[in-house]
DNA sequence: AATTAGCACTCCATTCGAGTGAGTGCTAAC
DNA sequence: GTTAGCACTCACTCGAATGGAGTGCTAATT
């Protein structure tokens, strides 16, 4: 316990358990690591060893007298590592078979699918926030004597719709007019900045047709929101079947019942801090839904444009291809990245 | 072997042990039976009513000297009883808490999750065959130089959209005459109406714009089918976890891939036959995915009018009760049918 | 002739203990 | 500081023993 840090021969041998045990899954143990690694050194040696690195806190026994496996601790240090590491060499892209598709809609569910074929983990991604996203384009127009389509199109083309029911039957000069002033009024402007002072304006300058306005722009401010909080996609869920650890009945169970139930995802993807590179991971514990708490998640932002953000994550064992994973994610994140931008 | 039928007092018998193994999951022996039946026989004679009930393929033994299961002839024919039953019987209508709701996406999901909620197994929920649908109101906009966005609602308030994207602008005009052109012409057509004749018609009618027309066309017709394939939409899949019989690790995994990868329920939800009912129940083999042999699978088809219809389906163990699954999923498909209609 | 009591038998599920092997911790020697 | 050696621990596997639920058959009963 004299030092804090940890000795370059400690450090070798933390990487040789942390790299075995991704492979194996099953506890490493002394002979093991003596064989496998360069420095030539007696299963003795390693065996103190792996007892200081036990007592720092960087691996654990299952139990008494078997091998060694990673704390959370221990995947932390060396993810740390990793992304050191990884930041210096230039990694080289793989190009992603994404099509660039009219539909936002189609394009997550597209990228969810490619990075769980890749990766074979479970994935999700989470829409762009609607509320911080523009309006680019507004039409209004009479399907039947009751009935009005709304349909709002927004940076990026995602495109919202809904019929409005009226009371009476609108002409098409009201028609018109309403067209005109949602347009000028509302374009460019963010669901949030839609708030009830604006629309209590727009209600005066529409004058006789006051609270058609009125009703049609609460269902405009409605249509925007309505299941924004739902839209997250998943893909590959069942891939964690692949994983010994994570497959008995009620580990499973729960996991796929939190991919199931969105809700719990959309507060997790909507949670990150956004650090310098925009990839975060979370081991065990550190996972904010305790349903995850013997998995890692991998998490990177794309973004719309203009603070208009989105995530997608990877989740799967603790055990996970750290380094895979994060090149496919950082390398998925820059592709959307421009495919959006591009738009 | 004597008689083909079964005499009233096997029939009483063989619904006890169904009956019995529905709640318990737990192969029934003959003390069982004596005990839970009314009729005063010792368990000698059940033993020998049961070994006549294994020869005609009714029940069978998972181990010698273990009691018995129902086979799925058993199953088939408590359910055909049960079927029979209930159509003397009115059967009271449970209200469904369903709100109306303007997109036939959210009503589907909406309906899978109560169903699955209510009945506590997985289930699953077509839309609509789009391609039999028809056309209500086309409507194309500008939304800037290069993009045109092009909306079609069809019969049930069914929105489909797209953002086409054009070499030139188009002048207001031109847009007018689009939209007056695609309306007097396509409205009221289904997307299998719309054939390559009819658009080399309307290309020539459009003259100057003849080429932009066919493109315009060729999207709308896209449109609409984009996707069609794959409006599954399904709900506590996860429940499937409940029932010992299907949650090893192996068929857990094997089902719900089945209900990740839409495709192939989308194929069994087309598939029905639609007797006079309405409601399908698939037992065991007779199921046309493998993958669902060791469950049951009850199915219904609803109306969205005009022979465009869709399907509900529910996914449980063979020791589904399928009393409450067949009520519940007959009020759902008049409920259905009722909200649709209405529309 | 149908029903029942009695009994031997079968087979699954559980428990128990011995044996095995990978791995550790400690001590003493190098 | 490193290593060899050794006793010890503990999960895992395997087979035998046990118990219990349930059957099939036969003989007795109604």
């Amino acid at each position: 316990m004299a030092e804090l840090e940890l000795d370059e021969r400690k450090v070798k041998i933390l990487n040789a358990i942390i790299k075995n045990y991704l492979e194996t899954g099953e506890p490493v143990g002394s002979r093991t690591i003596s064989k496998y690694t360069d420095l030539n050194l007696s299963s003795a040696t390693i065996r103190n060893e792996m007892s200081d690195l036990e007592e720092m806190g960087y691996i654990v026994q299952p139990h008494t007298s078997s091998g060694r496996i990673p704390s959370d601790k221990g995947y932390r240090f060396y993810v740390d590592n990793l992304i050191q590491a990884k930041n210096q060499e230039v990694s080289e892209m793989k190009e992603w078979m994404i099509e660039k598709t009219e539909k936002m809609e189609n394009l997550l569910k597209q990228v969810a699918k490619v990075l769980a074929n890749n990766t074979q983990y479970a994935t999700m991604i989470s829409a762009p926030s609607v509320m911080k996203n523009r309006i680019k384009f507004i039409q209004l127009s009479v399907v039947d004597e009751t009935q009005i389509l709304s349909v709002v199109v927004m940076e990026g083309n995602i495109v919202k719709n809904k019929i409005i029911t009226v009371d009476a039957p609108l002409d098409n000069e009201t028609m018109l007019k309403l067209n005109m002033l949602v347009n000028t009024n509302l374009n460019g402007l963010t669901v949030n900045e839609i708030n009830l002072g604006l629309i209590t304006r727009l209600k005066e300058q529409a004058g006789a047709h006051g609270e058609i306005i009125a009703q049609v722009l609460d269902t405009v401010a409605d249509t925007i929101q309505e299941g924004a909080d739902l839209e997250v996609y998943t893909s590959g869920t069942t891939n964690i079947f692949k994983y010994p650890e994570l497959s008995d009945s009620k580990r499973a169970s729960e996991l796929l019942t939190t991919f199931e139930e969105k809700q719990s995802l959309v507060e997790f993807l909507s949670d990150n801090d956004g650090n310098d590179t925009g990839i975060q991971v979370y081991i065990g514990d550190e996972s904010p839904l305790s349903t995850m708490k013997d998995c890692s998640v991998v998490t990177a932002t794309y973004e719309l444009g203009d603070g208009v953000k989105g995530t997608i994550g990877i989740v799967g064992p603790k055990r996970m291809d750290y380094e895979n994973v994060m090149d496919n994610i950082r390398s998925l994140k820059g592709q959307l990245d421009k495919i959006l931008h591009n738009d």
